[in-house]
DNA sequence: ATTTTTCATATGTATGACATAACTTATAGT
DNA sequence: ACTATAAGTTATGTCATACATATGAAAAAT
């Protein structure tokens, strides 16, 4: 009812957010601006454009985010050079947004963390090895104590997740690993409580280590049943 | 010389912007804020926030072209439902990544297809099956052509990889694919191209079909490097 | 009852001012 | 003469305010 004819459609101009960032990103394509370039500052660019240097501003700060600008107060912007952890963002918010069923949640964290396995083994240096220890040092004691048991257990097992994500030497892999894992606390926090309350610490802490062997032993075998045996129990699958 | 103490370096706040993007994201995370929702008008939120509402405008503004948030004018800003289109591929394509980027970005990739190739082998159906081997069909053609042979198979192998995304079943991982992907895309054009141009097409499709089978033989075995072939040259590991 | 007008609302844009960081140059103190 | 401090410059970061404009809803007119 009421449909609006779509040869008007077309009518609807751009918003000048829009056009400025269109502006920047043609110039950018035709390598009017290559990386490392300095765009000139806002205040000219607003005038140039005949635009208000808010507009110019939002562009800027989106292409920012988007990681094809950088600005360096004072000094001016430039076109990056090279990647910019920030063009993971539209991701992480995807993930953010659309996180839909557990299971999915579940197999995403098996592969994002099997991933960051497979990266430690190929980047990690020895004294990181030892950190990692220390880490399942903590764990083990943590167990033993007479209070809070859980709580200290569940950090020090992200300590340990964090550290291995930190090994991979993948600053943008990481930051997936991250979103994921933050996504998936609370039911880690549970496992890991119910685990631990009926008496079945020793096997929550043998999944650990059995992920420390494989990265000691760069071995690449059997990584994702190892990772979903860290967050799961053997008889929920 | 005059080096800052590094014990100085956490000081540095985050900025007005970045504490509302995260302000809003965090609401999110915490599902106060649901798809669809609509957030609170601009005036008001900076209102709250106690900054000004340009800040928040320009949060807005970054949020809405990262996917998270649409403005609707005079009718409120929400939160995004459903996936949107992202701006993000036209941005990267004029940026020239250097050599740190390029490695964790093709780590990421293959970690990632990797991982999407486990989802599809266990969640496919047979009917996809098909679809997979008529596509394979497509870029086979496609390097019989007289013209266009690179463009219309690499348009052939992206929606070859696309497939197999789409066969995990995992709306959140099929994102993460990609934007990994599009992240890709000038790096592997050239990598196609080189290939099929210099008369090593054969070895190119091979690497596809030996990816099809595994799907179909639910063959779990040696994935990464599969998926490497895919789209490195095997001698330029 | 239906159309038109008016109005309220919230985003879109513009303008101007001041704050702040980093770099440059000038000045003062030894 | 040389360093150290101070002042000036530049460009981004933030704030405040005003006005424009699109949309939906309510009120008025037909």
């Amino acid at each position: 009812m009421d449909q609006k004819p779509s040869y008007l459609k077309s009518l609807k101009k751009e918003s000048v957010v829009q056009s400025v960032i269109n502006c920047l990103t043609d110039a950018i394509r035709a390598e009017d601006l290559k990386p490392g370039d300095k765009i000139p500052p806002e205040p000219e660019l607003a005038e140039t454009l005949g635009v208000a240097r808010s507009s110019v501003r939002e562009a800027v700060k989106i292409l920012t985010y988007l990681g094809v600008l950088e600005s360096k107060r004072s000094e001016g912007t430039f076109v990056c050079s090279g990647y910019k952890e920030s063009m993971i963002d539209p991701m992480v918010y995807g993930i953010i947004l659309n996180k839909d069923s557990f299971e999915n949640l579940m197999e995403l964290r098996e592969m994002t963390e099997a991933g960051m396995m497979r990266l430690a083994i190929e980047h990690h240096d020895e004294s990181e090895l030892e950190d990692l220890e220390a880490i399942l040092e903590e764990m083990r004691n943590a167990l033993n104590l007479k209070e809070n048991r859980v709580d200290t257990f569940f950090q020090a097992d992200n300590r340990f997740h964090d550290k291995i994500a930190e090994m991979g030497k993948n600053p943008m892999a990481f930051k997936i690993n991250k979103v994921v894992r933050s996504l998936t606390y609370a039911v880690r926090y549970q496992t890991v409580s119910a685990m631990i309350l009926s008496g079945r610490s020793d096997k929550l802490l043998d999944t650990h280590v059995e992920l420390y062997e494989a990265i000691k032993n760069s071995d690449l075998e059997d990584l994702d049943s190892k990772v979903r045996k860290s967050y799961f129990e053997d008889d929920l699958g």
